[in-house]
DNA sequence: AATGCACGCCAAAGCGCTTTGGACATGGTC
DNA sequence: GACCATGTCCAAAGCGCTTTGGCGTGCATT
C-alpha cells in the first residue's frame, strides 16, 4: 500500500493524502480523520527513501566507530551507551546508522556520508585531546555533538560529558578524609579526554591539601581487568605502597581487587579504592551497600542526552550550541575504609 | 555535485554517466575513463536516497535490539559482535542499522521495517527456544540470519552459531580426564538457546562417562559477575562441593575466581574451572599462557560470517538456507589442573 | 453587485537516481 | 545494395513521496 494507492481509494489527491497524515492545517478535520483512519486500517507507512529524497532528510543519525588495527578494542561502554541513544533515537522518529570505518578512513566517511546525504547528523564518540573531527565537521556542515569534550578545540561544539575532573576530586578528596596519604592512579589512556580531565582533579585535590603528586603512583593504559591487576601489584609490591586507589573503570577494578586479595591484603579495610562506574547493564553493582565506592554516572543516560543533543542540532541549528555537564555521584560502598595506621 | 551537473560537464546523457560508473557493457572504454576520472576529480558520490528509491534497495541491513523494561541488561558480546558486522558491512558497501524497540513491539518493528523499505534484510540476535521472531520474518518476506539457532524452529533458516554443545562437552570431558567427579555448571539463561544446548553438552558428557547429573550443582541466570561469585561461593558451601566448573562467560568467570579465592583456595590447583570464552576486546586472556583455560570462539567473528550471509541472502534468496557452524577451541590455561585427591 | 478572504482541495513539478526501449553509426554478409 | 549484428549513446519514464502554486466555493464586507 502506497500513497497513491490509498489515496486512490479515498478518492482524494496525493496531495491531501500527505498532508492530512503530515499534520498541515489547510485539511478538513472530516477529511483528516477519513484519512488517518484508512491510513490505520491498511498500516499504511510512507516510504523511507521516498520521503526522504523529496524533502532532504534522511531521518537518520550516524555512529562512526573506528577501527583501529585489526585487533581494536571495541569500547565496553558502547553498548550501554548505543543503547540509550537508541531509545531516544526511537521515540522521536529516527534512525541510527552505524558505520565501522578503518582508522584514518574516518574522514574520508564523513565527507562521503555528507555527499551521499545518508545521514542528517552525527555522534563523535571518545573525543581525543585536541580532536580533529571538530574542525573537520564543521567543514563538512554536518551537524554533530559530542560524547565528551575535546581540550584544545577552540570553537564551539554541542557535548555531552560528565565532570571527570570533579568526581576524580572528590573521589581523591574523599581518600584523604580517611586519612590516605599516599594514592594511586591507575588511569585509561590519557591521550583521551576523560582521562586527562580525570587526572587533573587527582592532582588539583591533592594539591589543595598539600600533597605532593607522586609520578611514581600512576598508571595508564587500556582498561582492561589485566591491566588493573598488573598495575595495582606494581603499585602495591613498592617499598612505600599506596594506601588507596583511584581506578578508571570497574572492568579495571575488578583486576584491581584480585591484585589486593592475592597480595593477603583485604580491600575496604588494608587499601581502600574508588572506581568510575558508568552502569554498565552487565557489571551493575547495586546492592543496598555496593561493592565498590564509585563515582558513578549512567553511560546510558548520557547517550540519551546526545542522542536528544543531535536532533536538535539538527532541527534548530541556528540555536546556540549547547552543553551538559552530568556529575557523576559519589556512592560509597565497601571498599574505601581509613587509611590503616 | 549530483549526476546531473556531472554529466553536463562532461557534455554526456545521465544515462551514460550513471551506466559507466556501475559497470555496464554498453560504455566504450575511452568514455568510462573520462567519466571515472571526472568522478574522482569532483569526489562524486551518487545520493543513497534516490538511489535507493530508484532500484529499490536500500543498501541498509538492520539490527533490532530489544529493549526489556527499563533496566534492559544490554549484552556484552554485543559491541564486538557488531564491529565485527560493521567491518563486513563497510566491505561490502551495506550500511548498518541499529534499531532499539521497547520489548512487545518487535513485531511492529519488523513490519513497520519492511513497509517503510528501510532495510534489505535483517539480523536476528540471541534467539531463545521455539523463537517466534523466524516465522515472523518469513511471513513478512524479508531476508535474514540469525546468531545461533532457535531450537523447535521447524522450518529452515540462515544461522551462524557456535558448538556450543560440543564445546561444553569437550570441556566436560576434560575435567572428567582430569579426574573430576563433581562438575559444577554456572550457566546463563536457559531460555535461551545457546545456554540450552551448553547444558546438553555437559549433561551429555557426564552420561557418556557414566556420571549422574546432580541438579544441585548447576545454575543459570544472567551472566554478571555478581552471579558468577555467588553461584561458586554457594556451590563451594555445600557439603560435597564441586571440584570443578564449568562457567557460561568470562564476566562470570571472574566472579567464579573471587569466589574461589575467597574461600581460601587456588583456582587450577584446589578447583578447576573452564569458561566459555567470546574474545570480547576489552576481556583479553591471551598470555603465552592463558588465565583461564577456555572454549574460544571469537564473536566478532561471527558478526563477519554472518553480515556475509545475510548479505548473500539478499542477493541470492533462491539458494537454500546456508548454516555456519563454528568450532569452538579448547584452549588450556591455568585454570585447570588434575582433581585434588 | 463587486470585492476580499478563508477554507479545502488538487495538478504538477520536483527530489536524484536507474532502467527501458530505442536511435544512430559502422562494418561485415550475402 | 539490402540486411543484420554490434557498439555507443540517449530521451524519457519511472521510484513514492513532499511541496508549490493555484483553483473553486461560500461567506462576510464594502
Amino acid at each position: 500500500m502506497n500513497l497513491k494507492q490509498l489515496s486512490a481509494l479515498l478518492g482524494l489527491s496525493q496531495t491531501t493524502v500527505s498532508r492530512a497524515l503530515n499534520g498541515y492545517a489547510d485539511v478538513s478535520a472530516a477529511t483528516r480523520a477519513r484519512v488517518l483512519a484508512a491510513a490505520e486500517a491498511h498500516d499504511y507507512r510512507p516510504n523511507t527513501r521516498a520521503r526522504a529524497l523529496a524533502t532532504g532528510r534522511s531521518g537518520v543519525i550516524g555512529h562512526v566507530i573506528p577501527r583501529i588495527n585489526t585487533h581494536a578494542m571495541v569500547n565496553p561502554i558502547f553498548a550501554d551507551f548505543i543503547a540509550g541513544a537508541g531509545e531516544t533515537y526511537s521515540q522521536a522518529g529516527y534512525e541510527m546508522l552505524i558505520s565501522v570505518v578503518d582508522d584514518g578512513e574516518e574522514e574520508k566517511a564523513y565527507r562521503s556520508m555528507k555527499r551521499r546525504g545518508l545521514v542528517d547528523g552525527l555522534v563523535v564518540s571518545a573525543p581525543r585531546m585536541n580532536d580533529p573531527r571538530i574542525a573537520l565537521l564543521d567543514e563538512i556542515g554536518l551537524p554533530y555533538a559530542v560524547h565528551g569534550r575535546a581540550t584544545g578545540a577552540d570553537r564551539p561544539y554541542c557535548w555531552v560529558d560528565v565532570n571527570n575532573r570533579r568526581a576524580f576530586a572528590r573521589a581523591t578528596d574523599f581518600l584523604i578524609d580517611l586519612g590516605h596519604r599516599r594514592i594511586g592512579l591507575i588511569n585509561g589512556m590519557e591521550t583521551m579526554d576523560f582521562a586527562h580531565r580525570r587526572r587533573r582533579g587527582y592532582e588539583e585535590a591533592l594539591h589543595a591539601r598539600g600533597l605532593a603528586v607522586d609520578a611514581a603512583l600512576t598508571r595508564q593504559d587500556e582498561m582492561t581487568e589485566g591491566y588493573g591487576w598488573r598495575a595495582a601489584r606494581e603499585l602495591l609490591a613498592l617499598p612505600d605502597p599506596p594506601t588507596a586507589f583511584l581506578v578508571s573503570s570497574v572492568i579495571c577494578m575488578l583486576g584491581v581487587r584480585r591484585a589486593i586479595e592475592e597480595a593477603g591484603l583485604m580491600l575496604g579495610r588494608d587499601v581502600s579504592a574508588i572506581t568510575h562506574d558508568d552502569q554498565l547493564s552487565y557489571l551493575r553493582d547495586d546492592g543496598p551497600v555496593p561493592t565498590f565506592t564509585a563515582t558513578r554516572s549512567s553511560v546510558r543516560e548520557a547517550g540519551q542526552r546526545l542522542a536528544r543533543m543531535v536532533i536538535d542540532r539538527i532541527d534548530t541549528p541556528q540555536v546556540p550550541h549547547a552543553h551538559e555537564l552530568l556529575e557523576a555521584e559519589l556512592i560509597i560502598g565497601r571498599s574505601t575504609g581509613p587509611a590503616p595506621r
